[in-house]
DNA sequence: TTGTAAGCGTTATCAC
DNA sequence: GTGATAACGCTTACAA
């Protein structure tokens, strides 16, 4: 992996027939005299030069270059926030530092020490770790997990998402409900999902029960309890709401095996609104994320670290859509017509 | 966005009582007497100190950073391509900086560049240039798009792909096969798709017709075909072979709304052989590319590029995978029970 | 084996 | 407005 070494500033100063310092001066748009900026320009053009950011950054202590810790990118979920982070992060001349932790607190650790070595001026990072220990080093916004007051964190709205939901099953004339919910045993932002289902449920007087389970479980639990809920081809339930829209579809797959009709006999809402790549549509009725906000203020959190006062948490706005495992108006005259 | 400056290694050795030379040994794992090693790491630890790894770059002429040129992180088979890719270079020592491009050539050079000024030590890209220029300046690696022989390139075995999606289909009992294409004006490697299709058609004797259609076209043309050849709710083709398991989905939503049942009537294959990510399974039957082995094809190629006598390109091979759109045995059976 | 000093490609501070 | 020159933090001869 040979790299045939590129023209540095003194090649072109050499070239141009100026000064080091002049080279640099138009490089960065400081004013000079209009025939040297042209020779300069000549000659970079000549050469082929390209600024030495190692070089720039070393001098400055800026690297225009953001980490962004993942947990995987197979998860859609992490691979769009990613997409529009670095899109983001590219509008404001910045680059991103990916970085894989696979769930791993000790790689996330990892990660976050190799991007202080490599004078990342940011991080952002969506993390399973209970406590990533920050050195406040390094400006640092979270996604969906609250690391404490010092460090600002951006979320969608989780516990009005789990309200929506709520609020929509029974609106749809659900009367019995169902919370279900796998995930990492920490608690992040969106276990607030939980809590605004419940509060709804409360609030409208509408019966309900949760069954929680963590990431180290199997989900054998789920099909269980489900089983034997199920008595001759009915569902003690009328209305689910899954934590995420990937469970929701391996319920719903499930149901269907034991007979059970999806929006018919029991409606289900999910949460996340990743629409399926080929066809562009929700796999279930879901609360839908705003991802390109939570991308937009994370960025903009980070590169305004300065001119917030204090820490925030950024908690955006979801919506619910239609995804053809509830009963609306519109979808009843659709099943009716079948 | 400000950083508390962290302490650099003449800190270190300030505090260890010893020469900057002497540091830069201990970190770099040159030997050193031991009691200087143990007062170093005591230091190194005390202080919190990290290599800066711009100026170590910017002396050794090495960054240990990769660009990865993606036109895009929403479609999963990009996404878990750059997921491998990470986990690959991490794996070697390598950061990844990954530039998204969202398939505009424009910005594929402008990406190009940004790579180039921050030195890193090679590219792995994905692009939909018809000639992206690269100077050759820096060690470039192509995932399915053949440049010419001095770069080398990784890709799926798309011809025997082809040529595996038409035997399987004529195998499963088809007569009359279908080959539709959408995709980029510009022909790459996965091009070579329809090629081996059509080898095989012919090898086999078996009637074949293609459409062929480019990503500023709509996909109306292919609805239209569809439709043209549905009498009586009879399609004239019984297996298709689509281009992407992302049209093969479309495709099968498209014949559903209009009563050709698959694949009892008509029998698809698709091709990338992608997951879903909540049920793990396959959208529809598939070619099955190694995302895997070819980011880890790629990423030997890069790194041991001064190794290759010549550059190469890398053909891996495909697999096929039932997806509940064709008729094999197992799959007769379990639709006859029903 | 340890310490010293030059230099990597920039930027920034000065005299000019 | 322009051109030397000293840093930035590190590696690496080379001298001690």
């Amino acid at each position: 992996m040979k790299k045939t070494d590129s023209p540095t500033m003194k090649d072109v100063a050499r070239e141009a027939g100026v000064a080091l310092g002049t080279v640099s001066k138009v490089i960065n748009n400081i004013p000079v005299g209009e025939s040297y900026r042209q020779r300069v320009e000549d000659a970079i053009e000549k050469l082929g030069y390209h600024v030495n950011s190692y070089a720039r950054g070393l001098k400055t202590n800026k690297t225009n270059c953001v980490a962004l810790l993942m947990p995987s990118l197979r998860h859609p979920f992490f691979a769009i926030l990613t997409d529009e982070l670095t899109a983001c992060l590219m509008k404001h001349g910045y680059r991103s530092l990916l970085m894989i932790t696979n769930y791993d607190p000790e790689a996330e650790k990892k990660c976050l020490i190799l991007g202080q070595q490599n004078k990342v001026d940011g991080v952002i990072a969506l993390t399973y770790s209970p406590n990533l220990d920050v050195d406040g080093t390094i400006p640092l916004v979270t996604i969906d997990r609250h690391f404490g007051s010092s460090i600002p964190c951006v979320s969608s709205d989780n516990f009005r998402g789990g309200e929506m939901a709520a609020e929509k099953l029974v609106e749809l004339g659900c009367g019995k409900l169902l919370f279900m919910r796998i995930g990492p045993r920490i608690l992040g932002e969106a276990d607030k999902r939980s809590a605004g289902f419940e509060a709804a449920c409360r609030r409208l007087h509408t019966d309900y029960e949760q069954i929680i389970l963590n990431d180290e479980d199997t989900e054998a639990p789920f099909y269980t309890f489900l089983s034997e809920h199920i008595h001759g081809g009915k569902l003690d339930f009328d209305g689910i709401f899954c934590n995420t829209d990937s469970l929701a579809c391996r319920v719903i797959a499930f149901l269907a095996e034991h007979g059970v009709r999806v929006p018919q006999d029991v409606q289900i809402i999910g949460y996340d609104g990743l629409a399926d790549y080929a066809t562009g549509r929700y796999p279930c009725s879901t609360i839908v994320q705003p991802i390109p906000r939570m991308a937009e203020e994370a960025v903009k959190l980070l590169l305004d670290a300065d001119n917030i006062p204090n820490p925030v948490n950024i908690c955006l706005p979801v919506r619910y859509a239609w995804g053809g495992t509830t009963l609306e108006e519109s979808a009843v005259q659709s099943i009716q017509k079948s």
